[in-house]
DNA sequence: ACGCATCTTTGCGTGCCACGCATTTTTCGC
DNA sequence: GCGAAAAATGCGTGGCACGCAAAGATGCGT
C-alpha cells in the first residue's frame, strides 16, 4: 500500500538524511548535532533516532536508497539479454542523475564536491556508506540469482558478482572524486564494469 | 627501527583488540564495556582510545591486520610472475591460519563461529569491518600498480583491481560463514579469485 | 460520520562513549 | 645516569543511542 502514512514516513526519511547531509557538507561532521538535523527537517530529536540509528546512517541513507535502485533496474532488464549488459545498463541508470541536479546552482558546484570530500574523508561515515553498499548487495545478488538461475543460499557466484559490482562502481566513483578534472561518472561506471567483466586484464 | 617502544606498542595494541574480540564472541557487543577490554588488556580505559577510536575499530584490527598483509604478500611475489597468479598467492598466504588456531581447544570450535556469527551480524561493526578492507585496498592498489606499471595517483586500473580482490575476499569469506558444512576457507578464496579473473561468466 | 485499534511522535531519563587537556610514568639516545 | 620524547593515566565534558511510557495522528470497519 501506499498510502498517506507511508509516504509521510518516507517524506520523513528523505527530509531527515537530505537536512544531514546539507548541513555536513556545509559545517563538517560534527559540527552537526543530531538535534541540528532533526530542527531542520521539523521533528524531534527522538523522532531522528526512530528512523536512523546513527548520525552516520543518515547521511548513508541516499547511497542506500540509490545502490539499492541497482538490483531492481536489473530486474526490470529483458530476461533475454547477457548477464553483464544487463548489470551495466542497470549501474548506469541508477547512477543517473536525478530531478535534484537542478536544484543547487552550478556555481556552488566546486564548493560542494570540496564538501562532499571532506565529508567522505570522515571515518566514521566511511563505514556507513560501504554498509550500505554492502546491505544494496545482498538484494543486487539476490536479483543476479533469479537472472542465471543460481541459488544465493548455496551459491557463491551471485554474492561473488554483487560483490565485484559494488566494488567496482565504488572504485569508479571514488575515482571520480579524486581526479582533479573529472570525466562524467557514467564514463567511469561504464568502463570499470567493462574490465571487470573482461577479468581485469593488466594494461599493455 | 624495532625497539622496545614499538613492539610494546604493538603488542598492547594486539592485546587489546584480542580482548575485545574474545569478549565480544563470549558476551555479546553491547555487554563488553571498553572498561571491561582495556582491564582485559591490562591498561587504563582512557589508554583504549589512544590505540583505537572506537569499540568496533578495536575488533575489526585484526581484520585490518591480516587484510594488510596481502599488499606486502604481492610485493613478495617474483616479478615475473602474471598478476592473477600472484594476486592469487598473496591472498591465500595472507588468510593462511597462523599458529594460534591451536591455542583453542577445537572442541570449542562450533561455540567459537557461533559467537563470530553473532559478533558479525552486528550492525556497528560490519561498518568497520568493511571499512578495515577499504584501507588495505588503498595499499593493496599501490602493491598492484607498482607490478603493473600503472599509477595509483591517475590511473583506476590499480584501485579497481584492489576493490575487486578485496570484494572476491570478502564475498567468500562471507559465504564460509554462511555454509552449513562449509568448504576449507582457501579453497572459497581460490575459486572466488579464478573466477574474477575469467571474467565473472554465467554459469552454464 | 464515528470510534476503536494501530502506528508514530515525543519527552524524559540513563548509561556509555569518544576525546581534549594536564599530569605522571616510561623509554630512548647519548 | 640524564634530559628529551613519547606513552599511559585521570578527570571532565558534550554528545549519542535507546528503553519506556504518554500523547497524538492515521486508517478502517461499520
Amino acid at each position: 500500500m501506499s498510502g498517506l502514512r507511508e509516504r509521510k514516513k518516507a517524506a520523513t526519511r528523505a527530509a531527515l538524511s537530505w537536512a544531514a547531509i546539507r548541513l555536513t557538507v556545509a559545517r563538517g561532521y560534527d559540527a552537526v548535532l543530531v538535534e541540528d538535523i532533526a530542527r531542520a527537517a521539523g521533528v524531534s530529536p527522538r523522532t531522528f533516532n526512530n528512523y536512523f540509528a546513527s548520525k552516520a546512517e543518515a547521511i548513508a541513507a541516499r547511497h542506500l536508497d540509490r545502490s539499492r535502485r541497482v538490483a531492481d533496474a536489473l530486474r526490470a532488464r529483458p530476461a533475454g539479454e547477457p548477464l553483464w549488459t544487463a548489470v551495466e545498463a542497470a549501474v548506469l541508470f541508477a547512477w543517473a542523475p536525478g530531478p535534484e541536479v537542478e536544484q543547487s546552482p552550478p556555481d556552488a558546484h566546486d564548493e560542494w564536491v570540496a564538501g562532499l570530500r571532506v565529508m567522505l574523508a570522515e571515518p566514521a561515515l566511511q563505514g556507513e556508506m560501504l554498509r550500505a553498499g554492502a546491505l544494496a548487495e545482498a538484494e543486487l545478488a539476490e536479483a543476479v540469482a533469479a537472472r542465471t538461475g543460481t541459488d544465493p543460499a548455496h551459491d557463491l557466484y551471485p554474492h561473488l558478482v554483487a560483490a565485484a559490482v559494488g566494488a567496482a562502481a565504488g572504485a569508479a566513483t571514488r575515482h571520480f572524486l579524486r581526479a582533479d578534472r573529472p570525466e562524467p561518472v557514467h564514463r567511469m561506471l561504464s568502463d570499470a564494469l567493462t574490465q571487470l567483466a573482461a577479468g581485469l586484464p593488466p594494461p599493455r
